[in-house]
DNA sequence: TAAGTTCTGGTCGACAAGACCATAACTTCG
DNA sequence: CGAAGTTATGGTCTTGTCGACCAGAACTTA
């Protein structure tokens, strides 16, 4: 045992200035749908250590600032976009020699956004991509530092938030229509759902999605006009749709 | 990690020796259930800052260590007790000033145990305390740092891990009766539940709690033995137990 | 033996959710 | 213009889950 008459776990008479010290970084995770699948957003790095692979954007955390609003500033200037409500913080990763330069500990942001492609093309751009979050994962792309982990554990959250929490009205634009919403899920989860259940879902849990009275344009392929929404309050208790792949009953077809 | 070239915050050439030098923490919520009520465990402070004010206990990261190997090696040291499959990261923070000697970022940690009380009164002992977690959140009791937050976050997520995972084993001894796990709900939620139905969603959900052929000597009140379990597998996904208080259907007296 | 207490299994009704069908409202094509 | 195709959306039916409640079993103490 260290010492309790001290700070927890250090002598009393030990010097401040000479505990190891840590850069400490806010990493994100920048997720967004695109053509029907789930993107990441990733920056190519230009210097070393891993010059040339794809990592995902972060920056150092000031001392006069809080995590979140490092956080928050970060994604305003990598991405332009300031909705701080949309910043989750879900892990600290502090493995020895995740970077080679020093010690570094990182705390990962995650956040969901929409119309991400064009943010970026218009900001910096040139070094950054939206990447479909299969290819980063599955080791086609090179990742720098621990960032596939990272990008895993960020994913895997995601899931089950979509599953707890009406996160998925981020994924898509102002006013959506059902389908749309839908088709989310869909993505994330690799799963089909019915759509007249799904409705049903979505429209009886009150709150969470507004209807906004107007109608969508048909698609170029025909079909009744889809009732546009709007969103409603973003994180609630009792999510609206629980995950398929339950491993509950039996093996039902459902 | 920014190196983008032309990142607004950090140039590409900035001198990595130069970032801002943080302290890295690991602190740890250790929760525990005495005399039918939710505990924590706190160290007193003998220095400034906050001298004679309660602390969560913790430690340095060490920079060769993980994050979760530095968790796992402070819950030894301050508890003697071995078992970092309880150990569960849960969140950082690092508020400007929070140490108001240097830049520390926390990492949190939450352990659940049963006996704490012993192993405390053996090793250190002489500043370390069970305290109710409720005297602990109400003010009655000063928390050094951003501590009372803290426990506050850990204590939340306890009750949301109650009821999707099969934490409440750890709360109970190495075989328990149905009632004992009951208590463990009933005073983390702070709801009664009925004894029938919390039977059958226990035993149901196979692999959880395994019964050893046993029973229990009744209490001295009477009553019918009850028949012991002992844990299964721990984390699981779909969780026995629904928090009753859902903010869902209308307000239906179940 | 009687009374009390706890455990434990059973039943019932309410409700949530998925499968499936039917219809409505639009499209394009002939 | 009408027919066929496509999508949206509402209805019904069935199944499973969960809580409320009751009854009996198995022990205690008096």
């Amino acid at each position: 045992m260290t010492t309790k008459t001290g700070d927890p776990g250090v002598p009393a008479n030990y010097d401040p200035a000479q505990f190891p010290a840590f850069a400490v970084t806010v990493d994100m995770v920048i997720l967004t749908m695109s053509q029907g699948r789930l993107h990441v957003l990733l920056v190519r790095r230009g210097v070393a250590p891993f010059a040339g692979k794809w990592a995902i954007p972060g920056g150092f955390k000031r001392p006069t600032e809080t995590l979140d609003e490092a956080a928050k500033r970060e994604l305003v200037e990598e991405t332009g976009v300031d909705s701080a409500s949309l910043l989750k913080q879900f892990g600290a990763y502090g493995d020895p020699g995740r970077d080679p330069r020093m010690n570094v500990v990182t705390i990962a942001y995650l956040a969901v956004l929409r119309d991400v492609g064009s943010v970026v093309a218009g900001t910096d751009a040139a070094d950054a991509q939206l990447i479909p979050v299969s290819q980063a994962l599955n080791g086609k792309i090179d990742l720098a530092f621990d960032h596939a982990r990272i990008v895993r554990d960020a994913v895997e959250r995601v899931r089950l938030d979509l599953e707890l929490t009406g996160i998925a009205t981020a994924f898509v634009g102002p006013t959506f229509t059902v389908a749309e919403l839908r088709a989310v899920y869909e993505a994330v989860w690799g799963v089909q759902l019915d759509g007249a259940n799904f409705r049903r879902r979505v429209v009886t849990e009150s709150g969470w999605v507004i209807p906004t009275g107007r109608r969508a344009r048909p698609g170029s392929t025909g079909g009744k006009p889809a009732e546009l929404f709007r969103a409603g309050r973003m994180w609630k208790q009792g999510g609206p749709i629980r995950h398929p792949q339950s491993p509950d009953r039996g093996k039902g077809s459902q």
